[in-house]
DNA sequence: ACCGTGATGAGGTACGTAGCTCATGACCCG
DNA sequence: CGGGTCATGAGCTACGTACCTCATCACGGT
C-alpha cells in the first residue's frame, strides 16, 4: 500500500508486512478450480474428496496463504468457545490473584465469543480434582485449563478428558507426562536458580539457609527446590541448606514450621519460601525478631509479599504474573479450539524479580487491584 | 450452568462467571420494545431517535449487559482493522526486537481481521517522524502506534492525526501532553530507581558511578536518569554520579563516550547504561580491561546484553518485554477501533530484572528467537 | 382537514464460514 | 447397457452486525 512513501527528510524506510485483502474460501475455490463445497470438505476434513482434488485445494491454500477467518468461523458455528478453569481453593493468595485475573479477562473476552467458567477445587485433594475434571466434557467445555497436581490419578484424568475430545492446558503447575496440549507457566527450575543466585550474593560463605515449600508433592515447588539446590551447590558450595519443611500453602501451618526452623537454627542467614505461605513466614520471622538478620526470598506478588517488601522484611519476590499467564492460556485455548495453528514462538512467561522499587501496581498506586 | 455440581470429595465450590448465551441486538430490541432498526440507530449513534426512545434502548442494553460481538461487527463492516507502527530505524537492537515481535504478532492477528504495517523512521529525526505521522489518515490506518520522541513538533503531529479521526497509541516512549489515546510501556522512573537500588547494594559508599544515555531528548532515557538519580540521593547518598554522557543509541558513539568516561575516572565502580548502546559499553569496558572491577547495569534483553550477561560482564539487565508491549498495544488498538470499552485494569508492563539464571529465551535454549 | 416533518418499523443485502440437501456427472461392475 | 457408487457442484440457511431503502405513523402548524 502506498509504496511511494519515501520522505524528503532522512531515511524513511517502509516495510509493509501484511497484505490487506485476506483471501477467502472463494478465492481458494477459484484458484484450485473446484467448488466452494469441495473446499469446505477439504478444510473441515469431511469425507468424499479424491486425493488428487484434496491436494489441488491444499496447494491453492498454500499458494494464497489462506487462513480461516476465526471470527466468521465462530459466528457461523453459532459457537462460543467455552473455557473452564480448575483452580485450587482455600486461602492461597496467589490463587486468589489468579482467579481475579481470570475474572478480569472473562469480561473482555465475552465480546470475542469466549465464555469462561471457573471451578475451585479443594487444594491438595487429588481425588476431588480428578472428579472435577471428569465432570467436564466436550458438551460443557471446549478447553479445560487446570492447575495440576502431578500425580498418577490426575494424569489419568487429564488423559481421559483429552480422549473425550476436549483440549487440556496445564497452568502454573504441569503434568508433563499427560496428554495435555501444552503448559503455561514459568520455568520453576530457573526460578529456583535465580533465587539461589541472589541468595548466594546476599549471604557470606558458611551461612545456613532455610527452605520452605508448600508441598513436595507439587511439581512446581519441587522444581524450585531443585533449581535452588543445584545452583547453590554449583556456585555457592559454602552455604548449608536446611529443610525443606512443608507448610501446605497455609499461613498457620507455615508459621508453625518456620518458627520451629528458626528455633532449631538460631544462626539462619536466609530463608527461601517456595510456596504460598508468605504470611506465615513473615509473621514467624517478625515474632522471632529476626527480620533484619534474615534475608528472605519468597514467591508471588500478593498482599502479604508486597507488604513484606515495603516493610523491608522481604528482600526479593519472584513472581509469575497471573494476568499474563491467564491471557496466554486463554489465547492458546482459543487457538486450539478455533483450529488455528500454534505459533509457539512466544517467549515463555517471564520470571518476575521484584524489589521494592520495581513493584508495578495498577494505577501506579498502592496495593489493591489484582492484589486482593 | 450445571449448578448441581457439588462433589462428594471435599469442598468443591463452583463459580460460574460468564453467561453462555450472550444477548444480541434482537434481545435488546425485544427488551426495549423497539425495532432492530432503532437499536441500530442508537448503538451506532445515528440521528433520528427521540431522546426517550434512546434512553429506553440504553436501559435495555444495561439491563441485558449487552456488548457488541466484535467479530461479527468487523465482518459486517467488511473491515479489517489497520494498525500502523512507526519505529525508529538504525541498528538499535531493541527496536529490531520490537520489529520482530510485531512481525510475529501480525502473523497470528491476520486471522482476526487485523492487518499490521510497520514504518521505520530515521532515529532522532523528529521532522521525519512528523512527516511519517502526517502521511497516515483514517483511510490508511485506524490506529497509529508510535515510538514518540517527546518534543513539541511530534506532539502537534500526534494531535493533528488524532483530530483526523485516527487513534494514536504511544509505545515505549511517551508524549503525555499529546492527544494520544494511551501509552504502552514501562514506568521508566521506576526502572531507574530499580537500577539505583541494585547498584547501591553492589557498590560501597564513596564509589563513583558512570551514567550513559542514548539521548536526554528521549523521555524514557530522561525518566530513567531521574529515577536512578533520586533513589541514589535518597538511599545511597555516599555514591557519586558522573555524567550522563550521550551515545545516541549507536554502538560506536557509545563506545567512544564510555572510553572517555573510563579514562577520566579510573576508579569507576559501576556503569548504568540507560539507552541502547550496550554493545559499545561492553566493548569499551572490555578494551579497558575493567569488566571485573565495574558493575554494569544495562537495559533491554538483546543479543549484546545476553552475551554480556553470560560472559559475566553485564550484571543485571532491566528489560521491557517487547512482545508483551506489542501484544498489549495491539489489543488496545483493536479495542479502541472496535469501540469496545477499555478495561484499563491491566497491570502495566512489568520491568523485567534479569540476571544470568532467569534469562528466559524461546525454546528454553540459547539466544536467537526474538533476540535477533 | 391538510401537509410536512420527524420518529419508527419492516425488511432487504452483505460480510466469511459452517453445514446441509439435492442434483449431476463419472466411473466401474456385472 | 443398466444399476450402483462415489466425487463434485450448486445452492440454500444461519450466525450477529452494519447499513440501506421504503413505508407507515404521530404530531404540530396552518
Amino acid at each position: 500500500m502506498v509504496p511511494g512513501w519515501i520522505s524528503g527528510y532522512g531515511a524513511v524506510q517502509v516495510t509493509i508486512s501484511t497484505q490487506h485483502n485476506k483471501p477467502t474460501v472463494k478465492d481458494v475455490a477459484r484458484q484450485a478450480g473446484v467448488s466452494l463445497a469441495t473446499v469446505d470438505r477439504v478444510l473441515n476434513g469431511r469425507a468424499g474428496v479424491r486425493k488428487s482434488t484434496r491436494e489441488k485445494v491444499e496447494k491453492a491454500v498454500a499458494a494464497l496463504n489462506y487462513s480461516r477467518d476465526v471470527g466468521a468461523s465462530l459466528l457461523a458455528r453459532a459457537k462460543t468457545i467455552k473455557i473452564h478453569f480448575l483452580l485450587p481453593g482455600g486461602d492461597n493468595p496467589f490463587m486468589a490473584n489468579l482467579a481475579a485475573a481470570i475474572r478480569s479477562c472473562s469480561r473482555s473476552d465475552r465480546e470475542n465469543r469466549t465464555s469462561i467458567d471457573v471451578t475451585r477445587v479443594e487444594a491438595f485433594n487429588s481425588p476431588a480434582l480428578c472428579k472435577a475434571i471428569s465432570r467436564l466434557g466436550p458438551e460443557n467445555c471446549d478447553c479445560a485449563i487446570v492447575v495440576a497436581t502431578d500425580d498418577e490419578d490426575v494424569r489419568k484424568s487429564i488423559d481421559r478428558a483429552s480422549l473425550k475430545g476436549m483440549h487440556v492446558i496445564t497452568l502454573v503447575s504441569d503434568s508433563p507426562a499427560s496428554r495435555r496440549s501444552c503448559f503455561v507457566g514459568i520455568d520453576n527450575v530457573a526460578a529456583g536458580r535465580t533465587a539461589g543466585s541472589l541468595m548466594g550474593r546476599f549471604c557470606a560463605s558458611g551461612a545456613r539457609i532455610g527452605l520452605i515449600v508448600g508441598s513436595m508433592g507439587l511439581r512446581d515447588h519441587r522444581e524450585r527446590f531443585i533449581g535452588f539446590h543445584d545452583l547453590v551447590l554449583e556456585e555457592f558450595p559454602g552455604l548449608e541448606l536446611v529443610g525443606p519443611v512443608e507448610g501446605f500453602d497455609d499461613a498457620h501451618e507455615t508459621a508453625k514450621r518456620t518458627q520451629e526452623l528458626l528455633a532449631d537454627y538460631p544462626d539462619l542467614a536466609g530463608l527461601y519460601s517456595m510456596g504460598a505461605g508468605t504470611a506465615g513466614v513473615v509473621s514467624a520471622l517478625t515474632n522471632a525478631g529476626r527480620t533484619r538478620s534474615t534475608r528472605l526470598i519468597v514467591h508471588e506478588l500478593t498482599r502479604d509479599s508486597v507488604e513484606g517488601l515495603r516493610a523491608g522484611i522481604v528482600d526479593v519476590v519472584l513472581d509469575q504474573n497471573p494476568l499474563m499467564e491467564v491471557k496466554a492460556a486463554i489465547e492458546l485455548a482459543r487457538k486450539l479450539v478455533a483450529g488455528a495453528e500454534l505459533s509457539s514462538k512466544d517467549r515463555p512467561i517471564d520470571i518476575g524479580v521484584f524489589v521494592r522499587d520495581n513493584l508495578n501496581l495498577p494505577d501506579g498506586k498502592q496495593s489493591s487491584g489484582n492484589l486482593l
